[in-house]
DNA sequence: TTTTCTTGATTGATCAGTCAATAAAAAATA
DNA sequence: TATTTTTTATTGACTGATCAATCAAGAAAA
């Protein structure tokens, strides 16, 4: 049995509780002591391990990014063909650990608040350059690159809006159909390709 | 000169006020004491017309939501053709007026709260309806109406798509690029119609 | 004189963040 | 091993600040 510290326990827990309750509420005003009480522990234990509540966001997001990143990686290992590396990226941001109603409202949250924050805003630049950069890895080989900078762009976009979009909706949002959407969306700009040329 | 009581004054004052306070901030975390500010009044006379502030925040959203269909519907009435039409709707969602960063970050603001609140979901639910008409009612000229349906729902998700992420570059939007990219889309969509029939 | 308009002052509630104190575990020492 | 010492883990109680909402009272207009 490997010995281990707390630390690494209460923070992935109080991580994890912040999602759930951001995602509850639908809204990045959750107290500490929420946030705390849904980890089981005190709202000064939360301060002791992430000091100030903006600092325990910015780790909240930061853990949703890393997280995307890797499953995003761990597709992209198993798509051999330029086309089923965009089609693995489309699916990764639909696939049911990321497109679950908490997960896309905390999401939601931090797109929205990091209008003011410096720090998610640079966050949240990361993740637009991976979903572009992993975009691109696949569409270069599908198509020239000033068209597949246009292409992914047009990807990007109409991804985010599907998860807001899907927000709206009550109970669980549609994966499936918002990825026949993009992947509609991809098809006819290919088709559209291969008859000129 | 028509005698008018100050209140229609002072009630758009502080609807304009919370839109700025909004946008600048790029959260509903704005104190009363700061859009009332803005306006030129006491904390208390917001109270006084608007009763609570989740009342002045819900008026606010309506307003936003009210000019957009103003914008719409004459943006509609010049539009002869079912192509313009739905040229016309795209248009209006990127102008000048609704395109502004204040109005794009108090959109997302309400967007993400509506999870929440019941009162801005159901306003909320009104947009999205009233783009999917307003879309419909060029598209079914174009299309015959079940892919007319899937391609109001592409639009509209681009759209959103695109104001989020607008939203994330430093200084003024660039509509145009915005405008473009939807276009592009609607015109693969309809050239791939034309060479199957 | 009545109605409309306006505010300063106040209240009560909520919260982030601190701190001193305790408990438990680990390490060091005898 | 038994013990003391040190480090880690944890919390309840508290503080100070912020803010929505109220209200009684005054100024202006009708």
């Amino acid at each position: 049995m490997p010995k281990v510290g707390m630390e690494p326990i209460r923070r992935k827990a109080l991580i994890d509780a912040t999602i759930s309750a951001i995602g509850e509420r639908g809204s990045l005003d959750v107290t500490m002591s929420e946030i705390a009480g849904r980890a089981g522990v005190s709202s000064a234990l939360a301060h002791h391990y992430f000091g100030a509540k903006d600092d325990l966001l910015e780790a909240t997001m930061r853990h949703l990014l890393t997280e995307l990143d890797a499953d995003a990686r761990a597709s992209l290992q198993a798509a051999n063909t330029p086309r089923d590396r965009v089609r693995a990226i489309i699916a990764v941001n639909f696939s049911d650990k990321q497109f679950r109603p908490e997960t896309i409202a905390a999401w939601l949250t931090f797109y929205v608040a990091a209008q003011k924050t410096t720090a998610l805003r640079r966050l949240l630049r990361i993740y637009a350059r991976r979903l572009h950069s992993n975009l691109m890895s696949g569409l270069v080989g599908l198509m020239p690159r000033p068209e597949a900078e246009h292409t992914a762009e047009s990807i990007a976009a109409l991804i985010d809006g599907l998860y807001i979009r899907r927000a709206l909706r009550d109970g669980t949002p549609n994966a499936a159909s918002a990825i026949s959407l993009v992947e509609d969306y991809l098809n006819t700009k290919l088709s559209q390709r291969e008859r000129q040329s």
